[in-house]
DNA sequence: GTTCTAGAAC
DNA sequence: GTTCTAGAAC
């Protein structure tokens, strides 16, 4: 299959790759290196076709974006293709679009992956611009399955013996996601840093030990050092990488009944402005009694040497949608966006 | 987890 | 007619 490139014509910064059908949200951030305030930081939603060979383009911000001079109107989404032309925002930020193969479909390029993971008692920070919203899918979701042959780190692999943990099905894709140098944010030999594939708020990112702990239901007295080891490494990635740490409000927990497999800590700042923030499971699973504080899950583990997720909590899912801050009833998703717009800071 | 889409709600 | 949700499929 090909790649899609979206190639500033100006030369601006290197080109920015879309993912096969993957949504990709692009604006005013360091990455396009746009600092025109007329460009919202969520200007433009993007999707690659690969197989047919061109990008959906959704204006998202309020000053248009172009395709080829014509308006694409906010909230429309037109269709572009090679040889086209995108102006992010006025007319201005111009980029063009390239479908060419996939480099990377060759056995070597494989090979010379990563190898898995930090050496022990590595520590580093990489410091990737928060204004793009998702970041990039691996090119190749199977990198590190098996280590790497020559890889001579010491950080210990993840348990692969269990047959049902074979990478590959959708609920498995932190295992693939933990692994790609170009999601991490942090990695030390206990805990590695990813930035949500889709995020639900401004700054949203996950804490993965790199044990293979598949669920809470797994989690012992033993992992309790871990956990709060997971709580230190979120503060300071918010410190590090939040300008707003003093404004924004974060919370740090767990989904109740995670859909992915891996047991992972969401770090989320709580303006809950997203555009893959879509229904009211996403909300609910954020701003009721199903994402579990990581303190909670830390003192239930102290306590009783176990996590016990309560009796209906996958009901709380369906509850209706209510403001997080002031407790609004709001009866859409878009009324209830419209509403977060008066909390930026996610309180009062 | 996401995407897609039928049909409910407006 | 359009918007929005919710469930199936992946």
């Amino acid at each position: 299959m090909s790649i899609c490139l979206l190639i500033s014509k100006n030369g601006r910064h290197k080109p920015i790759h879309l993912p096969h059908l993957q949504t990709v949200v692009l604006g005013r951030s360091p990455e396009t290196t746009i600092k025109d305030k007329k460009c919202s930081r969520e200007q433009v939603e993007l999707k690659a076709d690969c197989n047919k060979g061109y990008i959906s383009v959704k204006q998202l911000g309020f000053n248009p974006t172009s395709v080829d001079s014509e308006v694409v109107g906010k909230g429309n989404q037109v269709e572009m293709r090679s040889g086209q032309q995108l102006h992010m925002v006025n007319e201005l930020y111009p980029y063009t679009v390239c479908f060419k193969e996939d480099p990377s479909n060759s056995q070597s390029s494989v090979s010379t992956k990563r190898p898995c993971g930090p050496a022990s008692e590595e520590r580093e920070f990489h410091r990737e611009p928060p204004g793009h919203k998702v970041p990039r899918k691996t090119e190749d979701s199977t990198q590190c399955k098996h280590g790497g042959s020559t890889s001579t780190n010491t950080r210990p692999e993840p348990q692969t013996t269990e047959k049902t943990e074979t990478l590959g099905y959708w609920s498995q894709g932190l295992k693939a996601s933990m692994q790609d140098p170009k999601m991490q944010v942090y990695k030390d030999d206990r805990v590695v840093v990813i930035m949500d594939k889709y995020p639900k708020a401004h700054y949203h990112w996950l804490v993965l030990p790199w044990e293979s702990i598949p669920s809470l239901k797994t989690l012992h007295r033993g992992h309790c050092d871990l956990l709060r080891h997971m709580n230190q490494v979120a503060d300071r990635i918010v410190q590090q990488q939040c300008p707003d740490a003093g404004l924004l409000h974060f919370r740090q927990g767990y989904h109740a009944i995670p859909s992915m497999s891996h047991v992972h800590l969401h770090v989320i700042s709580q303006d809950f402005d997203s555009p893959c923030l879509k229904n009211k499971k996403h909300w609910n699973s954020f701003t009721t009694d199903y994402f579990i504080e990581s303190q909670e899950v830390i003192q239930m583990l102290e306590k009783d040497g176990k996590v016990t997720v309560k009796e209906g909590t996958n009901e709380l899912l369906k509850l209706p949608l209510c403001c997080h801050v002031c407790g609004m009833a709001l009866s859409t998703i878009p009324q209830l966006k419209e509403h977060l717009k008066s909390h930026p800071y996610g309180r009062l």
